[in-house]
DNA sequence: CAGTTTGTTCAAATTTTCTTGAACAGACGT
DNA sequence: ACGTCTGTTCAAGAAAATTTGAACAAACTG
């Protein structure tokens, strides 16, 4: 019973011999999740749910990764939002149990629709007023400025081009198609 | 030669008319990219550049987009370190002059390149790394705390297929192929 | 219904990141 | 060679974010 008392006895000395390997992945994914626009913690909570074959109190949680309960109400909050973990229960108990979400792929599909998705639509949006507030200032200029603001209006249609093409590559991505990114190139070649 | 003067004359009220729509859109494309893990002015600056039919020296940029000299030169030199941005010149002016790098699909290419690339390849090695870590203990471990190494074992193996599929697939998406995002699908069936 | 246990929210405090102005360095013209 | 014009670097200050402890709320137990 050696590792079994020492999961729970000594709050110092007394980590599993797996838990350094264990907080090495969540760090990893950590690094990926903070670079991809999430907080550090998701990663690293997703992880340990992620590895854990028991669904995990938020207790066992914080004790993992030395937080405090509040940053993991917090993390652990937005995790379920993303649907990247999953609140479970056990009959008998009172605490909330967590298990992670295991297909990651659908994970991902998610975040790039509601994320990525909307944030180029507003990009879009925001070149397209762009160009309406130039057609509106174009008949009050003259010769040269004239020139500049139709050289401004079709760069901008480019970028919405672009733009676009980056939408819809992100939607078939989403919808598990098959992408040509020679969309891409092609959105940008008529000039 | 109204528009001409309001360009230099006075600091206060002389934008020309076409500015707002400018500034509008280079803040989406700022949003974008700060999104996208980069400074914001970063995007900024790109923008009015790309918008602008000549090439423009660090004093415009501060000017159009109200910022410091030192903030331009930082944002700026990291642009060109990326290659979104040259730096030209002109014959008799001892300014430096920059101009857009207009092709933002190669650009696109290079930042998933050297960025995304390389954290997944050290999610990767950290995922191994772990693994080791694990095969190491293993055997100091009894039947209980066995299994659940080995639990954990397999779980790092998927968190590994899965980030090489997503390896293979950003580095199609760079080498400008086509992608099947199943693959991605099919690298966590196996269980 | 009072007393626990558990989870969430909030404001304060800390840490991190950004921004700035000034000092520095390089290049050019005279 | 000197003075001027540019661009970069740096340390200090400002702003933004994360983190935390404590107060609060909700759910269950006896």
């Amino acid at each position: 019973m050696s590792s079994a008392a020492a999961k729970q006895q000594d709050p110092n000395d007394s980590q599993p011999l797996w838990r350094e390997a264990e907080l090495r992945a969540a760090d990893a994914m950590g690094r990926l999740m903070e670079f991809w626009g999430f907080r550090r913690h998701m990663g690293r909570l997703w992880t340990i749910l992620y590895l854990s074959p028991e669904p995990m109190t938020t207790a066992e949680l914080a004790e993992t990764l030395q937080l405090s309960s509040s940053a993991v109400s917090l993390s652990l909050g937005e995790l379920v939002h993303w649907g990247a973990v999953r609140k479970t229960w056990r009959p008998g108990e009172r605490k909330d149990f967590y298990q992670a979400e295991s297909s990651v792929w659908k994970l991902l599909r998610r975040v790039y629709e509601r994320r990525e998705l909307n944030l180029i639509r507003e990009a879009i949006d925001a070149f397209g007023d762009a160009q309406r507030h130039l057609d509106e200032t174009r008949s009050q200029l003259g010769g040269e400025d004239r020139r500049r603001v139709d050289y401004m209006h079709k760069r901008l249609s480019r970028l919405s081009a672009l733009s676009k093409a980056g939408e819809r590559l992100v939607r078939l991505l989403v919808a598990g198609r098959m992408i040509n990114p020679a969309d891409l190139q092609s959105a940008e070649e008529e000039d």
